[in-house]
DNA sequence: ATGAAAGCGCTAACAG
DNA sequence: CTGTTAGCGCTTTCAT
């Protein structure tokens, strides 16, 4: 029987093999004797930093295929004193900002792939030192850090690791590490001004966070007070309300301050995506309705945006070009470059007036 | 000058040393030396795989702390076979459920440090090929998989890496793999009961992925049909119902379908945080009162539950749970048990009774 | 109870 | 252009 049987598979022929015994790895010197090379041409043909005819090239190529070899990241980093690993620092406790933190990972995600770097994620919890254990077992050879606050104790510590690191935010000392930013300040201007420009009298910005937080980071703060330095510029009104408590009720609460100005061209301004939910709810509420007597506009991204009727006229916070340019910094470091300490601070790409907002006929 | 010195620091001492030069570890070579042990003294101390003498145990980690030494990841995976990384591969799209996905990824973290473990991510994209990257290079030797469909192209390759994988969800074929799922059936039960328990006559069950979702994903179906039985035989109507396209126009638009039974004693099953929010807002919207006019309950966390005003009434999918449980699987593999593959079925905790629903005086 | 020594898989001199 | 060789830092026999 079976007469006639099919070529071998290649897993066959692995198997068959005796050295990389059972289900073990092909290693580097199985490539180089499966080609008729020496261990090092194998390197060479991978790294490219020497030299190899092209017949040489294609006979260790063939020899990995046919063995599935993948080099051993364990070795490589032994030897290399690079790890190819970079670390993630993020915070997802249960108070996580879920709204709009995916978009930020998964960017670094793709772009460390991009780089032939895989990415060891760390919560915010474990402080400085998880960066320790990370850096010291030669774990990851670069971080990069999240949710950094003004005053972050991680930052000393992460100064002192001898290796590349970027912050998102800008804490009140930097340590000579590199950050990039979102210009919240500008948001915010670019939000009033939408607001003044279409003729509203009165501006409440809406955050979700206690008052507390504004203090701890920074981009808070500075979203608050250059609306308010603008709306002053504008000659409109202005107040800053967050809710009381969690849940709706603590923002209910507040729900009178919020609508004082009703009845007078009011625009309100959410400064994230879950605050955006609550006002529209809110406007709905009290039976006004959105872009007609009463104006919403929001820090949120695009398709949070989209996802309302009438969409929201928004400014994105710009997530994924924030994690772009954050692992541009880093990549630069990495292949080394002496540069003093470089903040990238990204503009808003401006905002996209949708349905929400009413035009009551005085723009400029 | 300088005739009083104060007592060097640690860091001092480490750097004078002229064998761990400059910024470079401290290795167990090293510490054996300080230590006046050998090499393998230092090891067996970490290990504790052979019984050492008190004062040598002692002498050994002071020398380690003088030294502030870390064991080399690289090194002790190459030697130990044995990495202590597990791959998490999580859907991170623009896509993504960003409603509950955090607290999964949270705890898989967490009980990944309590086991000595590091984390590195994978997106759900990288598809089949991203596992055996990680697996041929000997980053990981464990894999967790989530968001796992009815039929996945990762799952013959996972269940040919030759080490440990568990899943989140139950597809079609799991390939020998262990899975951990929740319960969704029965939360549809316990959803659909207590609403039939408080007198309601009309279900309507909303969610917010289209149709075709429902094939892809068993819970979503498998949360319907249930939900389906479970209200026949209870004697009431249900009817299903899901948004025609993105954002609140597409929910908006079916708003007909949801609210039929509006004057009837009517009870709502919202499948997601997210939609429960759109519920909400559809009710308020028709001047309908939660828990007086219209009846809300929900699959979502107690967290988010308790977000709104009033608080829904909600089965919670235990996010936390599911995650120590599939940890608690993976761990058993990894330590080398060959039980046949497991399926850890989690049940939902209860439903929690909360403000967002009527009783019409017909509790049994 | 401890030491000495071999070697995991790779890269980077050093030789030709 | 290619081969030979010496480790990277650790764990684990094998000896004592």
């Amino acid at each position: 029987m079976n007469p006639v049987r099919p070529p071998r598979l290649v897993r066959s022929v692995i198997m068959d093999r005796d050295h990389p015994s059972g289900r073990g790895q092909a290693t580097s010197k199985d490539v180089a004797a499966a080609a008729g090379v020496a261990q090092s041409t194998v390197s060479y043909v991978m790294t490219g930093k020497r030299s190899v005819t092209a017949d040489v090239r294609r006979r260790v190529e063939k020899a990995m295929r046919d063995l599935d070899y993948h080099p051993n990241a364990g070795a490589r980093a032994l030897r290399g004193a690079k790890t190819n690993v970079i670390a993630l620092a993020v915070h997802l406790g249960a108070d996580a900002d879920v709204g709009d933190t995916l978009p930020y990972i998964d960017t670094i995600v793709e772009e460390a792939r991009n780089r032939e770097y895989e990415v060891v994620l760390l919560t915010t919890d474990e402080g400085p030192g998880g960066l320790q254990r990370l850096a010291g077992r030669r774990v990851a050879d670069a971080f990069v850090l999240m949710d950094v606050r003004t005053r972050d104790d991680r930052l000393a510590t992460a100064a002192d690791l001898g290796c590349p690191v970027v912050l998102f935010g800008r804490p009140a000392d930097s340590h000579g590490l590199d950050a990039v930013d979102f210009d919240t300040g500008r948001a915010a201007a670019l939000l009033v001004d939408e607001l003044a420009y279409t003729g509203h009298r009165h501006i409440v910005v809406v955050g979700d966070s206690p008052e507390a937080d504004a203090l701890e980071f920074r981009f808070i703060s500075e979203f608050h007070s250059s609306a308010r330095v603008r709306a002053q510029e504008r000659g409109v009104t202005i107040d800053i309300v967050h809710r009381e408590s969690n849940g709706w009720a603590g923002f209910e609460s507040v729900a009178d301050r919020i609508l004082v100005h009703r009845d007078d061209r009011l625009g309100i301004i959410a400064r994230t995506p879950r605050v955006t939910e609550w006002v529209v709810q809110l406007a709905r509420l009290h039976g006004l309705v959105l872009g007609r007597d009463v104006s919403v506009v929001a820090l949120c991204t695009d398709s949070t945006a989209r996802e309302f009727d009438p969409a929201i006229t928004n400014v994105s916070p710009e997530p994924r070009e924030l994690s772009r340019r954050a692992m541009g910094v880093l990549f630069e470091r990495i292949v080394g470059d002496d540069q003093p300490p470089r903040l990238e601070l990204v503009q808003p790409r401006g905002i996209t007036r949708r349905g929400s907002t009413t035009d009551h006929g005085l723009s400029e």
